[in-house]
DNA sequence: CATCATAACAAACATTTGTTTACTAGCCAA
DNA sequence: TTGGCTAGTAAACAAATGTTTGTTATGATG
């Protein structure tokens, strides 16, 4: 069977799932609803019986997924351990998000561009939420004396997201490294730079 | 007017041009052949008297792309300066190729996938070549203990080259910092980490 | 059994897609 | 003036696009 159709799962989770997977593949623009409507195991009429339109289909996964990377991070970001420790715990928990289903990650990192302009503001004003997570710890730990004093404070903040953004390039859900071992090293790597 | 029509390029280079920006902004998919003739100027049927395919025309420019990138760095991979000295000149060198002209590298780093079974294996040979020179830089210091020993190899390279694929995605030709400033600056980040 | 909601089919729609073809206008060398 | 380039127009092509419509099968519930 070609279908792999998300036992158990609602249609319409079905249908999220597998757009998300090809939106990821293939990008939004590259993906029809007939591709999509191929991999669920259904005629392409029959996916509007579920979304309203494809682009409501990209606007749910964007939403949904920029939700999860807040969620995730929040906690940690607001904690009172150590800039070190809370820059730590949001690189890890970046990490898990994305070894959770990196086509998910690629669509939201990539694919927000074609949502209409009411949407693209909201996914917009959610990500900057978000680097200001980022910011506010570097900051914190500048200020605290725990980080260097001379960091440029936007570069180094769009050098670690930089970092992080570009994982679900080559992070694989199925490697030998665990995620968490993974957002370990990534931590190391930018807390302490390559130089002994 | 609305057409750009890069005054005193031939034919074929406002083409490419042409392509390269809209291909950077909206995706090789979400770039129709008319898109492209009416940024130039011209009607969809003329594009073809200077260019083969749509594709064609992709593969032009990743090419030439992954060209630059290569030919920039290698002069510095293959000195005989420090690792350290090494790796921040590759570092200015990327960043300097990415200021050139941010959509190209989007073009570079995204699109490859849309070209066909042949041309994709050519991009990402020379890809891995690319990769090869930032894990020969950072395994030389490591051996030569001016790198942290404790580092993992593969994930440091992918963190490093993460955060210098991003740049497209913000770094801007108008910026006030120049584009070797920025590069030292990312170096900084990457070579000392952020903590004191 | 009758009813009703769920889910899908079958077929069509107007547009947009990449590309081809035959033709024309302008220009520079012989 | 003739001839041959270079660059572009005008119109059409088959295929693919997102979406709508009317209809049908399948269960569960009253």
């Amino acid at each position: 069977m070609a279908e792999a159709n998300d036992q158990g799962a609602s249609p319409r989770e079905a249908i999220l799932d597998v757009a998300m997977q090809l939106f990821g593949k293939q990008g939004y623009t590259g993906t029809s609803m007939r591709d999509i409507a191929g991999a669920v195991g259904v005629l392409p009429g029959s996916l509007y019986a579920h979304i309203a339109s494809k682009e409501a289909l990209l606007a749910d996964i964007v939403e949904d997924g920029i939700g999860r990377f807040l969620a995730a991070v929040r906690p940690h970001s607001g904690s009172d351990a150590s800039p070190t420790d809370r820059l730590r715990a949001m690189v890890i928990a970046h990490i898990a998000i994305v070894a959770d289903n990196p086509e998910r990650s690629l669509v939201v990192f990539h694919q927000w561009r074609f949502l209409g302009e009411a949407n693209i503001q909201s996914a917009i004003g959610k990500r900057r939420d978000y680097e200001q997570a980022y910011i506010g710890v570097i900051d914190d730990g500048m200020r605290a004396g725990e980080f260097r004093a001379d960091l440029n404070l936007r570069i180094a903040v769009l050098t670690i997201l930089g970092a992080l953004n570009w994982t679900p390039e080559w992070l694989s859900p199925n490697g030998k490294l665990t995620p968490e071992m993974i957002g370990d090293l990534i931590a190391d790597t930018l807390l302490m730079g390559v130089r002994t």
